[in-house]
DNA sequence: GCCGGTCGTCGAAGCGCTTCGACACTCTCA
DNA sequence: TGAGAGTGTCGAAGCGCTTCGACGACCGGC
């Protein structure tokens, strides 16, 4: 089709136009009668043409690319980071925009160089942390930036999440509508907590202020996620609190284990215990028997999040916090 | 430090050289005096200075990004994934470059579109498929790209994978070595062995093989993921095969419930049956009881692929296919 | 003391695109 | 009928960088 590499001016001759009406079509800037524009258009993909991102960002001061910064760092849900980042690459690519994988381990830097260069318009950060060292300078960036999570000190900064604490208040709802008095949530690895990432604690604050106002009896604990470590703990849990019937599961990576040690202690599930786990819908599709759950809504999140800095871009101004309500799915474990 | 953006220009003022000589300095494409060259980077810290990316490309013909074109698709092996994709960002970077990251499901425009538009020098692409759309495509680029995992047809393309013909040879070996006289292998769930998938099927033919060369008896089987299917494939395996003492799992998804299963059939791990699974590191570890595995070198997989992708762009010649070998880490299931 | 050969630096010409101002038309309405 | 207000298109000026050719300055060898 081509004799490598098209360029607008190619274009331009072969339509019997100037370079800047084409141009003109491509952005949809000015008016082009319709008789031009079909011929543009024709001659674009007789030609197989594609604009020059290098130059389009030089001269447009626009990339069309934003960076999407994940953790990928121990202790994480990594196949639900892995539905975020589908589904900001998705979400991008409906605003035409592509999008750049960094790491956090990169630090701060990484995101300096990205934003300085303009290599990228445009930054989403994944899994922020309570004290987060990138937050600072996202505040001093002239790139707009949306978090996914949250980190202490809100003010100024664009996040997006679910709303963790409602997501744990209605799991002890769910279990108090079914008759459950004394309940439990398992969490994630005490690490997570120690490290003040947001979302655990919330469920946690969630969860407790929801067994107080349903004058239940509850208990929260970390979870790790070796089969050992979590057989030890749901053990020493019912030994603890024997009247204990119903559990909340936050942390995927234990989910398979918590069952498969109440299997081992012979408490079957729902009948001795009704367990409810947050976590991506598979998961809990997947397990045995299939759980309640509520589900972590990664699609929406990134798709959310790559509009609101999709409107920042175009000088909008955005909510500074938003909260997608969870969504309980009842199966087979309550 | 700077007031908003600083350029090339700038930079070259401040230090009272020219543009070019800044240029060589960062570049070393010619001989620059140290004294100069000092001079020039203190300028370049004190401004804060960093290269526009869309000029560079522009200039140079060079964007200094890669693309990787993942899966997420569903049937996948997630995790790996993840650490696949955190491996080439690593790498990359090592080499001055950015990944742009792609799913698959943009299909072949999608790695048109960013090839044409020189948004990238070159691409990796993961989970290749036997007969997979995009290969064509990649035979007619211009563009230099490097495959994870084998397509049926891999003349003239770079592909890079671990060995799991001898990933499978080697758990069955470790089982003979253990006096196992008659294995199963559980594989993946039957839609990717439909798929034509290249690891599942030569992780069964290294199988297959294996247990010939050894004298053994041996059954391979499809395994899909949820907890019940596991089950029931479990239960009748033992009932078909009374004699089975070992097991190879190369499922990520289906371990636990395996684990599981075989637990509730009163069969004890390692005693009445060992088991040796293909799978990441930390999934054998938090196993109960931890499994002996043949791991799945991810971060070495990445890593490869973006060195070849490299010495590619540079002009050199790559080996057609790098297979990497399989370790087996014992553990307390065999 | 002159010639050829580095060495280190400079200026200028692009790279392919967007965008601004200009300009030739065609309408509209006083 | 002519001023004013659009329309539709063009040419040219950059955007910030790399790279090519040129050119002094300095070197050693004869």
């Amino acid at each position: 089709m081509s004799g490598r590499t098209v360029t607008i001016a190619q274009v331009a001759k072969h339509a019997g136009v100037a370079v800047s009406t084409v141009s003109y079509v491509l952005s949809g800037k000015r008016t082009i009668s319709a008789d031009t524009r079909r011929r543009v258009l024709d001659s674009i993909s007789a030609l197989g043409y594609h604009p020059n991102a290098g130059a389009r960002a030089l001269a447009s001061k626009r990339s069309n690319v934003i960076a999407l910064v994940l953790p990928l760092r121990a202790g994480m849900h990594v196949p639900v980071l892995m539905r975020f980042a589908s589904a900001v690459v998705t979400a991008a690519r409906r605003f035409d925009h592509d999008v750049l994988l960094l790491t956090a381990d990169e630090g701060t830097e990484g995101i300096r160089r990205v934003a300085a260069s303009a290599l990228v318009d445009a930054l989403v950060l994944m899994d922020v942390e309570l004290d987060d060292r990138r937050v600072p300078l996202l505040r001093e960036l002239a790139e707009p930036s949306v978090l996914i999570g949250f980190p202490a000190e809100p003010a100024g900064l664009t996040c997006v999440d679910l709303d963790f604490a409602a997501a744990g208040a209605r799991c002890v709802e769910h279990l108090a509508e079914r008759g459950h008095e004394e309940i439990a949530l398992l969490g994630a690895p005490s690490v997570v907590y120690d490290r003040g990432t947001g979302f655990a604690t919330r469920t946690r604050d969630g969860f407790v202020e929801a067994v107080g106002d349903h004058g239940l009896k509850g208990v929260a604990l970390p979870c790790e996620e070796t089969f050992d470590e979590v057989y030890e703990t749901v053990r020493d849990l019912f030994l603890d609190h024997p009247g204990l019937s119903g559990l909340v599961v936050h942390n995927e990576a234990a989910v398979s284990h918590v069952l498969s040690a109440l299997r081992q202690l012979g408490r079957r599930v729902p009948h001795d215990v009704a367990v409810v786990a947050i976590c991506p819908d598979d998961v809990a599709e997947r397990a045995g028997p299939p759980l309640t759950s509520v589900l972590i809504p990664a699609e929406e999140v990134g798709r959310e999040a790559v509009r609101l800095v999709m409107e920042k871009l175009e000088g909008r101004t955005v909510p500074d916090s938003t909260l997608l309500t969870p969504l309980l799915a009842v199966r087979a474990s309550t």
